[in-house]
RNA sequence: GCGCCUGUAGCUCAAUUGGAUAGAGCAACGGACUUCUAAUCCGUAGGUUGAGGGUUCGAGUCCCCCCAGGCGUACCA
């Protein structure tokens, strides 16, 4: 039984039996001690008493404690400190068989079911197929890579899904920028649109148009000519945004257009209810949404005078969409820019009848480029745009994807791109990477060298749940005793718990966190002794514990879509 | 004006979501390779958590009021 859980029982029996008049008012919680002098685990239950009971927090601690003993396998000892904490030590007894749990697991390890199959979806991204992924994109592909990861590893069942606004306006534009550039390559004059895409990229499609095409668009009236050109340069731009964010190792479960709602009429069912519901009405030539009852700030626009449908009405029916195909949890991951359409959404997903719970929406900071100090003023239409692909050329897949996820979503990110590659030597990715290499290398030498442990070898390398009872014969775990070697086991049994926190809280900056601190640790028990001696008895046992803690490595890298060399 | 985000060591950021003496990495200085990789380890130094008040056993964290910066505030998407 987990030490957590363990504890936890004990504790609220006790509670009954003391007999308190406390109700179901507390509960017992079990926290990871900050610091090793106040032992493992410990629970501010005498504190959390104390205003209930008017007695001070630690007479409570002493009447909880008093003739209550422990599992010696589990608890070696207890304590009370501080404001009247109730301070827990683990025996080591209790960490030796964590290290065959890990080994038994394998890839699984880290594997929990808070989430109870529910089905939840991540989308993120969804920038508009007007031009090349910028590094903002960057930042939320990873965070919402790297989300959807934890939430499967965690029980939910999620996907991630792309919007593809590839309808309206800015779609419009696109066809008029590519063709006035496409009459421009055939000497034809045409006035670039004022609010046109300036980038150096429209031309690039245009030349690209026209060798695959030749110049038969200029037998077309404009409208129609536009038209076409839009669309295959959307289809194009597509197809290369995919290949980036592939190439930076994400992929989407879904990709979904929003010209397939337009054309399936979804919006209709959502006036038609918002109708049914009294939640419509008229004013100046346009269609209202009551948006201010469900606590907006003002009421929106569906159907414009021009009777245009607003996005945000196409929005609604995109949203309703994803309930109807059964996910149950919808989170959107946002720019800056768009956190005053927060109170909107929201609405409207109340109007359509679902629980406030279904519906969350995290803005992701923006991405400060410098270069040289100075702030790069980014715009997609003035054609000024630092890429994502620019920047995975300059400081690779694995440090980026890392540096993204190092900081909280809500704080923006100054990213100087001189600094980034001169840093990439001493990038924090690189002290959490070599850790599982050299990992990796003390097996490879052990293979090699070693005398005496052959047998065990191939069981640590490739373990499978038949393998582990094997290697319990074979292995005396009772000779891993010096302290670099229990806190190592110590901070390798936190995994499962850190991911379980990082899906509550959706801050997955803690993976970095927890794994810049465990590479530490392995770093100082690697520094202070050696695996792999003449002590067979003692080599297998630590050849068992740096095979778990290669095992915890790799699951987290592979979770953080990040690398996990044998070698560097 | 209103709304959201941010303010912590010289710099970049943390702080188990209200816990114990606010911690890491860079940068600075001083040590450690005959060893399974020194892309590592050990040590030194660095703080009125933007300011003030409140809530309680306890506040960087929650509330109020200021100060500074960023973003937003469309019948655009």
């Amino acid at each position: 039984m987990k030490a957590v859980e363990y504890l936890k029982q004990v504790l609220t029996e006790r509670l009954k039996q003391l007999d308190w008049p406390v109700d179901d008012q507390v509960e017992v919680e079990i926290e990871k001690t900050r610091d090793a002098r106040f032992g493992d685990l410990a629970t501010n239950l005498a504190m959390n008493l104390a205003s209930l009971l008017k007695q001070s927090p630690r007479q409570i601690a002493d009447q909880i404690l008093a003739g209550l003993s422990f599992d010696s396998n589990i608890i070696e000892r207890t304590e009370i400190a501080g404001a009247g904490f109730i301070n827990f030590f683990l025996s080591p007894e209790y960490l030796r068989n964590e290290i065959i749990e890990i080994l038994q697991a394998g890839t699984e390890f880290g594997r929990s079911n808070i989430g109870k199959g529910k089905k939840l979806q991540v989308e993120f991204v969804s920038a508009n197929p007007t031009g090349p992924l910028n590094v903002v994109s960057a930042r939320a592909a990873t965070i919402g890579d790297v989300m959807v990861n934890i939430f499967n590893t965690v029980g939910f069942d999620a996907k991630r899904e792309y919007y593809v606004n590839d309808a309206g306006r800015q779609v419009q534009l696109l066809g008029e920028s590519v063709g006035s550039r496409y009459c421009q390559l055939l000497g034809i004059e045409e006035p670039f649109p004022e609010e046109g895409y300036y980038g150096e990229y429209v031309v690039e499609l245009a030349k690209e148009i026209l060798n695959q095409y030749g110049k038969q668009f200029t037998q077309l009236d404009r409208g129609t000519r536009n038209q076409k050109l839009a669309t295959i340069a959307l289809e194009k731009i597509l197809r290369s945004q995919k290949e980036q964010l592939e190439q930076f190792g994400v992929y989407y479960d879904v990709w979904f257009r929003e010209s397939e709602l337009r054309r399936n009429k979804a919006e209709q069912q959502v006036l038609r209810y918002f109708a049914e519901k009294n939640l419509t009405y008229e004013k100046d030539g346009a269609l209202w949404f009551k948006s201010s009852q469900f606590g907006d700030e003002k009421d929106r626009v569906l159907i414009t005078k021009h009777g245009e449908l607003t996005y945000f009405a196409v929005d609604i029916a995109y949203h309703k969409n994803k309930y109807d195909r059964g996910f149950e949890i919808v989170y959107d991951l946002w720019g800056p820019d768009h956190h005053g359409y927060i109170a909107r959404m929201r609405a409207a997903i109340l109007a359509l009848g679902l629980p406030r719970e279904a519906f969350e929406v995290k803005i992701i900071q923006q991405v400060n480029l410098l270069r040289d100090g100075e702030v790069i003023k980014m715009s997609k239409r003035a054609g000024q745009i630092v890429e994502m692909a620019e920047l995975i050329d300059e400081v690779g897949v694995d440090a980026a994807r890392f540096f993204f996820l190092m900081r909280r979503i809500s704080a923006p990110l100054d990213f100087d791109i001189e600094l980034a590659k001169k840093q990439s030597e001493d990038n924090p990715v690189y002290y959490v990477q070599y850790a599982h290499a050299r990992i990796c290398n003390i097996l490879k030498f052990a293979t090699q060298r070693a005398t005496n442990v052959e047998d065990l070898l191939p069981v640590v390398e490739q373990v499978s749940q038949k393998s582990v009872s094997k290697l319990l014969n074979r292995v005396n775990l009772k000779l891993l005793q010096a302290p670099e070697e229990l806190e190592l086991i110590k901070n390798m049994i936190e995994y499962p718990n850190c991911l379980i926190q990082i899906a509550r809280s959706f801050e997955p900056h803690l993976l970095t966190q927890y794994f810049q601190n465990l590479a530490g640790v392995f770093h100082k028990f690697y520094h202070n002794h050696r695996v792999v001696t003449d002590d067979v008895e003692l080599t297998k046992a630590r050849l068992c514990l740096v095979a778990a803690a290669r095992i915890v490595f790799a699951n987290g890298l592979r979770i953080m879509g990040v690398s996990a060399p044998k070698e560097m």
